[in-house]
DNA sequence: CTGAAAGCGCTTACAG
DNA sequence: CTGAAAGCGCTTACAG
């Protein structure tokens, strides 16, 4: 690479000194320098392709522009399109991300954010791969932090996060509304929160409606799992009408499971997802965790952090909407959209 | 944040000048100052918790051991999986990245490109979501850069990238090998590279074996268009006994309108998929993309000529080993994995 | 209206 | 053996 112009070839070049092509490529130049000399520096800029160092900017202002991210791997990798979706904003703001994958490794995550503040980013965001509590150390409280699909369970620290236990009850609500009464529940990883707030969620409906809410059946993370699982209950005695399942995967793998007993989605069993962004088939009804949204909000919250916005904590929960496609049917008969509004 | 240590003020409380300071945590201590000084210094950098400020570093040594990544989405998002191996292994290095995603358009990528240059990336990686040819904009050229996923058609720049066609040949073997003869083609955007090539090995295969090469059926990107395309083709005229998916999504599709259609894998189907890595189901017999080597291979390759190494241009084409798991049999007989050792 | 100076935090020759 | 100086590339008071 040819050695980048930088402020001085300018100044030379227009025959100006240092200070003045700063001050007009900064929008300052009006009241301080002639027309003339104005036009030489923007003239001498442009040719000679000048935009300035922001290492060298970065130092003198003590602001880098760079945000640090620590994220980690949940069961299906990175929590991709809440990292994507955050890179896209954060560039919007003429941010940059350090994205650093902690392993959910206390020591390795300490090492990292080590490195990331001699970079000297300007704030932190923390993306969780599933629902979880966060605990931030005191080296993140002292910095602008953001938390990601995850919360602090003290509330020192903002974040932005689905609410969960809401996800879990609207798919059973959708599942009662259409008149099903037995419901299979079909779950991953049953150690985390995200998993724990679905459940209780579920719970929560089919107790609500007046009945007995349904045994959890821990399925596993891949469509085999779903498979295998939802051939069991769909053998088993008191064979359900529909299924909750906690992770996109397990519904595709419990299509699969049914296909191999005869049964069709839906005519023959009803299914709703609580997904996880995969959107491996148009067909599945699911509840939508509102990633994109999510990502921005907490982009948006860091970033007026640190313009010197509202300092105060605040802890967001997003609603999970209700994604009504081909997978729901009243039970026994043919598929239809609920008209529900809701 | 409290204020971070300098050099400064771990030189004032060890009663030395910053210089000596530099010296002895950078390993030159050693004849250059008495013991006791050496000693002191070391005590009050400890004490003060000082570790160098990377921006100042950098301005000063022109190098930010910071990589550009440029990436943009396909089908399926991100390149998750070369991205994440990328960020590990230039960790390793005592790399970090800096992510972009250019959408796949030139003009956003030439605005990235500045950003990522104004920020004194030491060099590039470019990502692709599925193997094409990439051809490098001149500023690219002039900075250390190695494509990863891609290849430059002019061989100017260094690159890592599957043997598609290879990959596309191993998936039909397999099944040759089992006794198929009727094979059907299911595969995703045909637009791509990635398709051209792994068709183009599919139908070699065949050939050579003295078959008629098979037509490709256009599925699509998810499940249900695997289902459909996989049903269509069940249902014709000369039922294929066995298919190829260039997607893992349409292997899983195509399993699935099999079992509507009452036929089981792998005994009433056989299915092999040139998998995208997501790993759907343990149970699918794929043609494996090495996406963890191959990235840390681009990362090893960029870091040799950052390190001032051998400057030649390599294209390095990995081979996708097959992966033997429980999708593939003799036709109308049980599953049997090849005992075939190639 | 304009340029010289100071300083962000570091390291590396260079005098003493 | 040790410290003062220069310089990486910028911007912002501050003299003139």
């Amino acid at each position: 690479m040819a050695r980048r112009a930088t402020a001085q070839d300018v100044a030379d070049l227009a025959g100006v000194s240092r200070s003045s092509v700063s001050l007009v490529l900064n929008g300052r130049g009006a009241g301080n320098l002639s027309e003339a000399k104005q036009k030489a520096i923007r003239a001498a800029a442009e040719q000679l392709d000048y935009t300035p160092n922001a290492v060298a900017l970065s130092l003198r202002s003590r602001r880098t522009r760079t945000l640090g991210v620590l994220t980690w791997p949940g069961a299906c990798g990175l929590p991709q399109e809440l990292l994507h979706r955050a890179l896209i904003r954060a560039g919007e703001h003429h941010y940059l991300l350090l994205v650093v994958d902690t392993g959910g490794d206390a020591e390795v995550e300490r090492r990292q954010l080590e490195t990331l503040q001699d970079r000297q980013v300007d704030g932190f965001l923390v993306v969780a791969p599933a629902m979880t509590h966060y605990r931030p150390s005191e080296a993140l409280t002292a910095t602008p932090t953001v938390l990601l699909n995850c919360v602090d369970p003290d509330g020192a620290v903002s974040s932005v996060a689905p609410d969960e236990v809401q996800a879990g009850r609207r798919a059973a609500e959708v599942l009662l509304r259409h008149g099903h009464r037995r419901i299979g529940l079909l779950v991953g990883d049953p150690a985390t929160l995200q998993t724990a707030q679905r459940v209780s969620g579920v719970r929560q409906a089919v107790a609500a409606a007046g009945e007995i809410p349904p045994e959890l059946c821990l399925a596993g993370r891949d469509i085999d799992d779903g498979a295998r699982a939802a051939g069991d209950l769909l053998r088993g005695p008191g064979r359900p009408t529909a299924l909750v399942c906690t992770h996109e995967r397990l519904a595709v793998g419990a299509a699969l499971g049914a296909a191999e007993l005869g049964l069709r989605v839906p005519d023959g069993l009803s299914l709703v997802s609580l997904e996880d962004g995969e959107q491996l088939t148009s067909k599945l009804t699911t509840v939508h965790r509102p990633d994109a949204a999510m990502a921005e909000q907490a982009v948006g919250l860091l970033v007026e952090q640190l313009a010197g916005g509202a300092p105060e904590v605040r802890q967001l929960l997003f609603g999970c909407p209700l994604q009504v496609r081909a997978s729901v049917a009243t039970p026994g008969q043919r598929p239809g959209d609920a008209a529900d509004p809701r």
